[in-house]
DNA sequence: ATCGCCTTTACACAAGCTTTACAGTTTGCT
DNA sequence: AGCAAACTGTAAAGCTTGTGTAAAGGCGAT
């Protein structure tokens, strides 16, 4: 999966306002600083105003100017990754955006799974091509090696094969660690959705993560915080 | 889970009159005000009337308003939180609703666990992000020492083993240390529900406190207050 | 179609919250 | 003082809920 997901800002251009709060209110829980604009038009000069973002979501289908104007502007002078968003389901659409340097396409109604693995995806072919730089730090903690630039995790100095989202949850921790984490924090930020009644998902990663690590090293080193979350031990 | 917010006030739009006394009759059993319009006009407009409400049960299908055009038209202003309420079973409404900018969404027919499961994780999540995290501040007094970000009490410089409850009562007394915390108070912040008569939970939790404290440091710094409740002794 | 992996389901188990029971204590009343 | 009623402390039982994890299911990627 990705190497590196490390959204920093994001701009939405959408009209419609309950999608736009919606997504406004996921993608900042994921902790990403989110701007958004209800035209092309604003949506546009915001694009090319000097502020810098890492993606742009774009709506198709919008007063004033519509998405397919608004990525043949911007794309005169920024590369900035665009996910076109539209509410039709044919393929002329997709195949123009495509065409116009939209990096992908996502059809209304989607779901946050889709949304976010598109958004992964995207992040990841442009960290990549654009020399995936790995201005994330290594951490060491509890003899747990974790390096982000190599997706790397040893335990006493052995590797281990994690998931990606195995990898996201202990990151989470380690940078987190001896500190309370919520299974709400954790689904947020590594799944991209706010955790579910009955959502057993985040049990199960670290459940597979306490697997692979004490397969190498003995003891528990990550506590559980009954009703509330998990922690990582720092010793 | 976040036992520190106590839904006051919840409003249940739906036209199952059958349906309506059962959860009128079982929500306010669990102490919360509970309004209840039969249909969607009606549910608007009670919504949006003035009055606060910190959750709102909507069905779907209902006479003169649907569900999902009182959600959208609620929108408009007001962020108070929804869990949908429909017979229909498939994951078009569902996400219809959750793009709408619905927090959740129960299929009928739902028991009561089901119920209160998912009201739990809506609060849960709405407190979190309206900063329930960050302000949360270490607190020493008469040598405890209690770290909400760490989850973590110690007593002079001993760990304690506490568990989420007993962690949030100390808590409630450090924060009004030498001041008397009633019963009805520890209750509602802590266990999120009003004390009942006969009750005797808070009894037990600060019992086994005093035995934890004490087992490390001598001398009762928790001062019982006959017939209201209990206080910290700042020394 | 196949693979990998995320999610859901199911169930046993454990943690810990609440209730019960009873002894001890305080309060209020005569 | 004497007594009853109300309140509190706490051990132990009972019960609810959260958790660990195997296995099945689902879904996007290849």
């Amino acid at each position: 999966m990705n190497k590196e997901f490390h959204l920093q800002s994001v701009l939405v251009i959408d009209d419609d306002i309950e999608l736009t709060d919606m997504l406004s209110t996921y993608l900042s829980g994921m902790g990403y600083s989110v701007n958004v604009k209800n035209d092309g038009e604003a949506g546009l000069s915001e694009a090319i105003s000097g502020h810098h973002y890492d993606l742009i979501l774009l709506d198709v289908m919008m007063p004033k100017m519509d998405g397919f104007d608004v990525l043949q502007k911007l794309r005169a002078s920024h590369t900035t990754p665009v996910l076109m968003l539209t509410a039709r389901g044919d393929d002329y659409d997709r195949i123009l955006g495509l065409e116009l340097g939209a990096d992908d396409y996502l059809p209304k109604p989607f779901n946050h799974r889709e949304l976010v693995a598109r958004i992964k995806a995207i992040v990841r072919r442009y960290t990549l091509s654009a020399g995936g730089g790995g201005t994330e730090q290594d951490l060491l903690i509890n003899d747990i090696f974790l390096s982000p630039s190599s997706q790397q995790v040893k335990v006493s100095d052995i590797a281990l094969e994690l998931t990606t989202t195995e990898f996201m949850v202990l990151r989470l921790l380690m940078l987190n660690a001896a500190q309370r984490v919520t299974k709400e924090q954790i689904s947020l930020k590594v799944l991209g959705k706010p955790l579910q009644a009955f959502d057993r998902s985040i049990d199960m990663h670290v459940s597979n993560l306490r697997k692979k690590i004490s397969a190498v090293a003995p003891g528990d080193k990550i506590k559980t915080l009954r009703g509330v979350g998990y922690m990582l031990l720092p010793e």
